[in-house]
DNA sequence: CGCGCCTGGTTACGCGCGTAAGCATCACTG
DNA sequence: CAGTGATGCTTACGCGCGTAACCAGGCGCG
């Protein structure tokens, strides 16, 4: 009994109706001509077969699928990505578009040839695309929604750089005058590292602190003690420490614990995103939480609005980014 | 200029033969009939086009898409999922197979209807999928691969079962007798928290040591700690905690910390997991770490090898899972 | 020389679907 | 009662692709 899925077809015989009157029913046509009962025989037949269409044949006739493609940087998939990737799915599948995610690691084809092939309705990006990419996109008649770059959406470099200013921000409002700018080890990690390290110097500028003192936490646990031992002896001045992010701030807190360095007395840490464990640590830490719904909810109304040809309207900041302090400033 | 996308006739006439030999070409077809420059020009005139495939085409034509479905159960994601599902993408991926996740919501289409809409090659599950849902998809001549059953795959009760014994050996070893298990609070997780468990409670009755004492840890940060003293004071003959996972025991440290409880001289912990963030606690954290990319291979070479018709070969479950000791036992 | 056989292609069809265009039927009007 | 719309459905086509079936020509062989 492992028979073929039913088609529409099978609706249509089983219905008693032609294989058209099933699309027009099961699609509500717009110039709605189908009788009710009629309707309903078709709508039965279907519940009975348990038809589900064929997205395959449906793209073919439509000329285009319902996905939606979002390029990601190649980054090491972390809390606060998988967060956000999974709100913009949400949001966008209650407009009926179903979002893929393409990640840009050298092995996998091309973004252009994977939009290609699966017919996508768009492709989101949350950093300008390369112009030989968007250029491809043209082409094959694919518009693409840069949702991290124009005045109406979600900035992507400007959030970020957001995040390091409302850091430092934080910091000076208490009283820290040296900073040091903690890194992730990881160099892909740097499309999100560069824009908060940048708003972190920019902050320090505004208010004419000298620059932060850039230092690298390294991946390996027992590495990371003797790093922040360097940067207290390199730089003894530094009485305050961002963090590329929480992780990276969680480790950074960690070599101070061993180092027996009094946090916040002799040393502050902040860091961003506000993941769950953050509040766990010892002491607890200060972090600018991203609230990755808001944002995501943003990102997929932009998408929906551009792709009715209308202009998103700009995101609050407020109801992206927020301080959460804790003991750690 | 933003014309169609290119169309493998679009190649054959650019290359100045029929669309099948382009489809023979391209596809490398197994009885090789087309001569060398024939193939040449065929290939130039693609590359110059920029022509990609259209997947929908190519499924229809198939009957069936390169799409793999994993049923994930509805959990909130974790570091270690989103990390198991990126190593299963991958692993499939070496062999032409795309990963699309199916998260069981209430609100997404159901399995079967989603499978069948995708054409999909394969489902891949976890867990023992429900009988009508079995059913449904062999109606429709879908293979499902249930790699959580069965004695060749990755059996995951089995394995989850086996994280909690693991963690009672290693407690037992140093000399605890009196457990108790720290269970997460959101109600979701049960899927995999309650084989963890078992596997804890056969451990203990193996070796004839009282049942573990069962405490839930809130999700809300000011309320561990109250959670952490009741225990204390409910069963204070426990001196080690086995967590449901990683998170769970960070939590349940720092309301050991809050109420300046030695760790681990009164209480110990253990987790399960080894997330990067457990090397970074006060004190860091013991734990059973889970090699996400062993398992993730060896789900994928299950479901190719069942694909293929064969049996999969048993992992070692050495692999997978290994003891990190720290400074929490 | 006629036959079969390999080589290197081509032509023809169908996969499941959306939809434009066609075609009965019937109510209503001048 | 012929003419005119609406109504409710059907027929016909094409989307891009894989592939079975077919066919032209060259070559060895009895």
């Amino acid at each position: 009994m492992t028979g073929r899925r039913p088609t529409s077809a099978d609706v249509a015989r089983e219905a008693g109706v032609s294989r058209a009157t099933v699309s027009y029913v099961l699609n509500d046509a717009p110039g709605e001509r189908i009788a009710q009962p009629t309707r309903e025989r078709v709508l039965a037949a279907a519940a009975r077969l348990g038809y589900a269409p064929s997205l395959a044949g449906r793209t073919l006739a439509n000329g285009h699928s319902d996905i939606v493609l979002l390029a990601m940087p190649d980054v090491p998939a972390g809390e606060l990505t998988s967060r956000f990737v999974d709100a913009v799915t949400r949001s966008l599948a209650a407009q009926g578009l179903t979002l893929v995610v393409h990640f840009d690691v050298p092995a996998a084809p091309r973004l252009p040839r994977l939009a290609a092939m699966l017919s996508v309705r768009a492709v989101l990006s949350l950093f300008p695309l390369p112009d030989a990419d968007l250029a491809a996109l043209r082409r094959v008649g694919i518009r693409a929604v840069p949702a991290g770059t124009g005045s109406d959406g979600l900035a992507t470099a400007a959030l970020l750089r957001r995040q390091g200013r409302m850091q430092v921000e934080h910091l000076a409002a208490t009283g820290h005058t040296r900073l040091a700018y903690a890194l992730p080890a990881d160099p892909r990690l740097s499309v999100f590292a560069g824009p908060r390290q940048d708003g972190v110097r920019q902050a320090c500028a505004d208010r004419e602190l000298p620059a932060p003192v850039p230092f690298t936490v390294p991946d390996d646990p027992s590495a990371v003690t003797a790093a922040v031992r360097a940067l207290l002896a390199d730089a003894p001045q530094v009485t305050a420490i961002c963090a590329y992010n929480d992780e990276v701030a969680l480790a950074a807190l960690h070599g101070l614990r061993e180092l027996a360095v009094d946090v916040p007395g002799r040393i502050a840490v902040i860091g961003v995103d506000g993941i769950p464990l953050a509040a766990y640590s010892a002491p607890p830490l200060t972090t600018i939480a991203v609230a990755p719904a808001a944002a995501a909810l943003h990102l997929a109304r932009s998408a929906v609005a551009r792709l009715a040809g209308e202009r998103a309207t700009p995101v609050p900041v407020e109801d992206v980014l927020h301080l959460i302090p804790r003991a750690t400033t």
